[in-house]
DNA sequence: GTTTTATTTCTTTTT
DNA sequence: GAAATAAAAC
């Protein structure tokens, strides 16, 4: 508690009531959370296993999880929960199905799995036409995040294009009902809309979590409000921390506004402020403030640092993205020679994850470690889904999306109209694909052979099934790995036998965490929870493995890199179109491109680099860029430039803020 | 039903 | 300039 300022010392303190705490960019934020956590377990004499903490990424709090057991001796920290919301969620949902008509083994959709189904079910409702899946989607997932049924949906639309999207709402949910699936959304809606209805089990939750601590509050949607909001009830056991400065999911549905609207749910709500940076240089931290000072701010918020002024920040220019990258590389060579630093200690963050391509075959080239963090997401790779499916297939028969996916992989012989009649005739018979095929009336409708191949199939995995749930789990999943050839069909797909080879290592890597993560369960029906939580976790234990050589340059966007911090940071293609992102632009949504930008900055601890392009290859083809109004907005007397033409953002603002790109419009 | 070739779209950001 | 989709050939 003595490692604590006033401040901070005042948030742990405070038990009485809710307590907000406005933690600015690098003010200890996590030490407050974890270190309350030890207090309400030691000093408070909570039991660890009525506490739980919330935050939004795997990361995030498998960190807090391994600070708070340095902090808490022995067994005490025993039962904390300390998880995601969609994890929070998961484990509710997972004992209260049944409430909601669900079955058990329920599946998960990730948005590609939910983007399918919307797909096919606007092809069996409107014919063929289907652009707007992905428009529909969204509009779905605003929803869920707002905490608004299908039924609300379609009472309040509005215009003919939202009436349309309700009903597909509506189609959607049934839909995954009677797959017995969710989708992310529902993990937080679904328990927050099952307490709203029934009191008795909102209840029983309200006996198990009695203290709640929420961790970027800012990011939270209207369903996670909710959510947190009954759980805490009118008992108020509940710290939240949030800045709404750093505020950058608005996108998927956060509302930073609930960081101010909490004092409307209590009156007493104590807020503490902290404003002592301890992570950057005086420099860094006042460039993140002039630049952030350009959006309009509700409370004013003065971050100070005591870690002296520091270096200049850097701008670099470049030619292209090729020199860009390759310039970024050599400067982390040269500045590790001269330092003796380690490569751990320099970050490359970007806007959107294809820039990293580039970057990787620089790396490559001079030999330089590196680690990427993000990106096409572990459960995103085909070779994961595959398995995946085959998966949830097993404890989740109803699951025609996963029995879609690998009824032909490998080959089965099994085509596409095979597949319509057998849809056809499951939907007739209101059964699910799988059940479909071992029913007698079948052979009506298709030809003897086929009738014979899917049933081939399913005896098969009927009996993977059975030895699954009486057997050995993981064996059994070894077992079909191997019936099926997998890495004999991996080969055949890839263009090289080091490419499949790599993918067969990722399905051991799910392997093996499905093997720990039954583990970790001792409820009756390991391996259904084990699958279903797997599609949430991140896969640790490579990092784990990799941890011996964790001296690597890190690699992220700059959504991933909130949270962290580096002590020196890169930043590259400030770019107006890129760092105020060209769609951001055109929707006049610049303030949350700023707020990345300041995350940004305020990741990094020593020393800040930030690099731009004249030209930049993208769609194949060359194209010139102009500097991002980010970096006009930096205090320019604590910037060094370098390689700067006539390319100024300084000067165009001295020529009365015009863009360098509508000069060019002038001049032709 | 499967394999090969041509064409088109695509790039925000994530649980 | 890749990766997904459509079309055509096998």
């Amino acid at each position: 508690m003595s490692k604590l300022n006033d401040k901070q010392r005042e948030a742990v303190l405070y038990i009485d009531g809710p307590i907000l705490v406005l933690a600015g960019a690098g003010s200890g934020k996590t030490s407050v959370i974890t270190r309350k956590m030890a207090y309400l377990i030691e000093e408070c004499g909570i039991p660890a296993r009525h506490i739980a903490a919330v935050t939004f990424t795997n990361k995030a709090a498998r960190e807090m999880k391994e600070r708070v057991s340095h902090l808490v001796k022995g067994k005490q920290a025993r039962g904390l929960t300390v998880s995601t919301f969609h994890n929070l969620g998961m484990t509710i949902l997972r004992s209260e199905y049944k409430a909601l008509q669900y079955k058990s083994g329920f599946s998960i959709f990730d948005g590609q799995d939910a983007q399918t189904l919307i797909r096919d079910l606007l092809m069996q409702d409107h014919g063929a036409e289907s652009d707007n899946a992905d428009r529909i989607q969204h509009r779905i997932s605003q929803w869920k995040n707002e905490f608004i049924t299908p039924q609300q949906a379609i009472a309040t639309a509005e215009g003919p294009a939202d009436i349309l999207c309700s009903q597909a709402y509506l189609r959607y949910q049934n839909a995954l009902k009677a797959y017995n699936a969710l989708d992310f959304d529902d993990l937080i809606m679904l328990p927050a809309l099952l307490f709203e209805q029934q009191p008795a089990i909102l209840e029983k939750w309200q006996q198990k979590i009695r203290y709640m601590l929420v961790d970027e509050y800012q990011d939270t949607n209207g369903s996670q409000y909710h959510l947190v909001k009954q759980l805490v009830g009118d008992r108020g056991g509940l710290t939240v921390v949030g800045d709404d400065d750093q505020s950058i999911y608005a996108w998927r549905g956060a509302k930073p506004e609930n960081l101010s609207l909490l004092g409307k749910d209590y009156p007493h709500l104590k807020v503490v402020k902290l404003e002592q940076n301890y992570r950057s240089t005086a420099r860094i931290l006042k460039a993140a403030n002039t630049v952030i000072a350009n959006n309009p701010h509700e409370h004013i918020k003065a971050l100070w640092s005591e870690l002296g002024h520091g270096e200049h920040i850097r701008i670099i220019r470049c030619r292209n993205d090729d020199a860009e990258c390759e310039r970024v590389v050599t400067e982390i060579l040269d500045h590790k020679l001269r330092t003796q630093g380690r490569f751990g200690n320099y970050a490359v963050l970007y806007r959107g994850n294809h820039q990293s391509r580039l970057l990787e075959l620089k790396l490559q080239v001079h030999q330089i470690p590196y680690k990427l963090s993000g990106g096409t997401s572990f459960f995103a790779r085909n070779e994961i889904k595959d398995i995946m499916a085959y998966l949830r297939l097993i404890i989740n028969p109803g699951d025609d999306n996963a029995f879609l996916r690998i009824v032909n992989i490998p080959r089965r012989k099994i085509g596409t109209s095979t597949l319509e009649s057998l849809g056809r005739y499951a939907t007739e018979r209101e059964v699910s694909m799988y059940d479909a095929c071992d029913e007698m009336g079948l052979s009506q409708h298709l030809p003897e052979a086929a009738v014979s191949r899917l049933r081939e199939f399913t005896s098969w995995l009927g009996n993977l099934r059975r030895q699954c749930y009486e057997g050995d789990p993981v064996a059994s999943v070894r077992q079909l790995v191997n019936d099926i050839d997998y890495l004999d069909w991996l080969i055949q797909n890839a263009s090289s036998i080091a490419i499949a080879e790599r993918r067969m290592a990722n399905v051991h890597i799910l392997i093996s965490s499905l093997e720990k993560s039954i583990k970790d369960d001792d409820s009756e029906n390991a391996i259904e929870g084990a699958i279903s939580r797997l599609v949430l976790r991140d896969l640790m234990e490579r990092q784990e493995d990799e941890k011996e050589s964790d001296d690597q340059v890190q690699l992220m966007t700059l959504h991933a890199a909130k949270g962290l911090e580096f002590p020196h940071v890169f930043m590259i293609g400030l770019e107006e179109g890129i760092l105020p992102h060209q769609n951001s632009i055109d929707d006049g949504m610049i303030e949350e491109e700023r707020r990345l930008c300041y995350v940004g900055i305020t990741r990094a601890q020593r020393t800040l680099t930030m690099s731009y392009c004249a030209k930049r290859k993208s769609f194949g083809e060359f194209s010139s860029c102009d500097p991002s109004r980010f970096l006009a907005e930096l205090p320019q007397e604590d910037l060094e430039w370098e390689g700067r033409g006539d390319n100024d953002p300084a000067q165009n603002q001295k020529r009365g803020g015009e863009t360098l790109a509508s000069l060019r419009d002038i001049l032709g």
